[in-house]
DNA sequence: TTGTAAGCGTTATCAG
DNA sequence: CTGATAACGCTTACAA
């Protein structure tokens, strides 16, 4: 059922067909209404190929989600949120969302956004990851005026359309909560610094450390990976460092429930013998013992803003604030507090 | 850039062009050999949606996840591990996969699906969800002839094509686990019995009990809702039963964990008061005190396999296997042994 | 083996 | 306001 079969059933042309069901613009009364009944009667549904050929545009959103390996179950949660917003969005603008998985080398060795694009296959992309991108990457997406936005990542020195959260000063949040709380020696359990949202939070750390006039000590920073079993490891190493902290801000949530497994082993009561905190709001910060004091991060606000503003990019409006840092959230549970309380 | 244009600094005729960069078929190997190089120099890409229209096929899958609501996180991670297994397959096969996210509901009120059909705008669609399908959904996709694919649901009493994991056999294997270990008051804290996996494993639970001679008494069948806080009620429920159950399933580790927690706080020490056991083997059970005994399920197998059979489906080589259950795999940890050890 | 031309289903331009 | 008609870029008979 084309819209020629539309167009002959109502006794009109094509065009007219075509100009009822767009735009209902210019045509009169009595043929408008002899062409919707067609359109009924038929149950008529556009081609979206053939419309997109006509048109030039796909109404197609690519995302890659950039993964880096191994595969963390903790990323794809937060992934899987943010991509839930995108999809709000897409949704209720009449764009189809295409999802792709690959690692930061597929990306850039096989060239597939270029070559995507070349064969118009979606009118802008999404990138979200967690690892820096490169920067010749994004000349090669610019160079090719393909709309994009970097998600929860960014090239590292470089200012572009990129929407992340703000990392660096929830951990602010945090140093400043625990110093408050009377800690002064506060450890730091790290994700690997290569990734961006963990270069992030340790500066956060840092400057945190900083603004609450404490010293800012090595032997109290640890770089582990993201796991459970590395926040276990963590924190028996710094327990061997003289003096003990008395609060260990961790990377992510799963560092924080192993190091808190291993301060159970070690014979401590948390908070009383030590502060731990995570960051994620992850699921599993509810069932640690004690539950876990964290960040939570606004995840389908940033896929949300994420997709508004590439659709915006793709329809030409443009859209100003192309670089948006969004606000996280400090939840207190149970594992922060004062000393020996 | 074109095929015309390759065509042209080939010097040879667009219809040649066309058939040296798809089969290579019936072409000199000198003008293919010209072809060829037009190709390269000038960096050809198809246009794939020129291509779409004019070949009828779109190389596109569209994926369905079916939302319950309130939205689940564990539901999100099981899903996202399923849609990698799906992704592996459709880039191997030169697919595009589209993710759309809807509830059941809309999914039948708006009719999405046909609509989306009837634009050509996929070849295929692939069902992913938890609860129940109505039976009038996939006789209005079969009647509209598009290849479909249940993944991890199915439509109750019908044989369809469908793909699910074994969780009837996964706890009746848990049962019998528990049984062997001494246990003969297995108690059943589960998640809402309308939902299709639950369903399945509440049977399996009563099934498993039989097998292994036990009474099935109603009082130790708990039906909660799938939260950490549901599984922590439940547990304090069945501790008023007598007399008490010496072991408790759980239907996901959501529910285990919380049921843990109640332990706890009951003064009880697990396993050697009460062993507990969950399900889906979810990042939480590897950091609960003790850590859970729980059950893994072959996320990515179940989505690479429901990617290849709807591909197949779609290419027209008749799939045999139109039903299929995946097992699942028992993950001893320390919440499950015998009483008083 | 090759070129020509008729689609594929729209949209959009341009006379009328 | 309306109807032809030319794109859009490709595939695929069909004819040469």
């Amino acid at each position: 059922m084309t819209l020629k079969d539309v167009a002959a059933l109502a006794g009109v042309s094509l065009g007219t067909a075509s100009r009822v069901f767009n735009h209902q613009e210019s045509v009169s009364p009595e043929r408008c209404e002899r062409v919707r009944e067609a359109l009924k009667k038929l149950n008529y549904h556009p081609h979206a190929v053939a419309k997109r050929l006509a048109t030039g545009r796909t109404n197609v959103l690519r995302l890659y989600m950039i993964q880096e390996y191994p595969i963390l179950p903790s990323t794809w949660g937060h992934y899987l949120r943010i991509i839930q917003g995108v999809i709000c969005v897409t949704q209720a603008k009449g764009y189809s969302l295409e999802l792709d998985i690959c690692s930061i080398g597929d990306l850039e060795k096989k060239n597939v956004i270029i070559d995507g694009a070349g064969m118009s296959m979606f009118d802008g992309v999404l990138l979200l990851g967690s690892w820096p991108v490169e920067y010749w990457l994004i000349v090669e997406i610019v160079k090719n005026n393909l709309p994009y936005f970097l998600v929860n990542t960014r090239v590292p020195g470089k200012t572009l359309n990129e929407i992340e959260m703000d990392n660096k000063g929830a951990i602010i949040e945090a140093v400043r909560y625990l110093h408050e709380l009377g800690h002064s020696r506060i450890a730091l359990i790290s994700g690997p610094a290569g990734q961006i949202n963990m270069a992030d939070r340790i500066d956060g750390y840092r400057m945190g450390l900083r603004q609450c006039g404490l010293e800012i000590r090595d032997a109290l920073q640890r770089e582990s990976d993201f796991t459970i079993q590395g926040g276990y490891r963590a924190l028996q190493d710094l327990w061997a460092v003289t003096p003990r902290p008395s609060a260990v801000v961790c990377g992510n949530d799963h560092l924080a429930a192993g190091a808190l497994r291993a301060a159970m082993d070690l014979g401590l009561t948390v908070p009383r013998d030590v502060s731990i905190m995570g960051f994620d709001n992850h699921e599993l910060a509810q069932v640690t013992y004690p539950a876990l004091t964290t960040i939570e991060q606004p995840c389908q606000e940033l896929g949300i803003t994420a997709a508004e503003r590439i659709i915006a990019l793709i329809e030409g409006n443009e859209c100003e604030n192309l670089r948006t840092i969004m606000p996280c959230k400090l939840i207190i549970r149970e594992s922060t507090g004062r000393l020996g309380v």
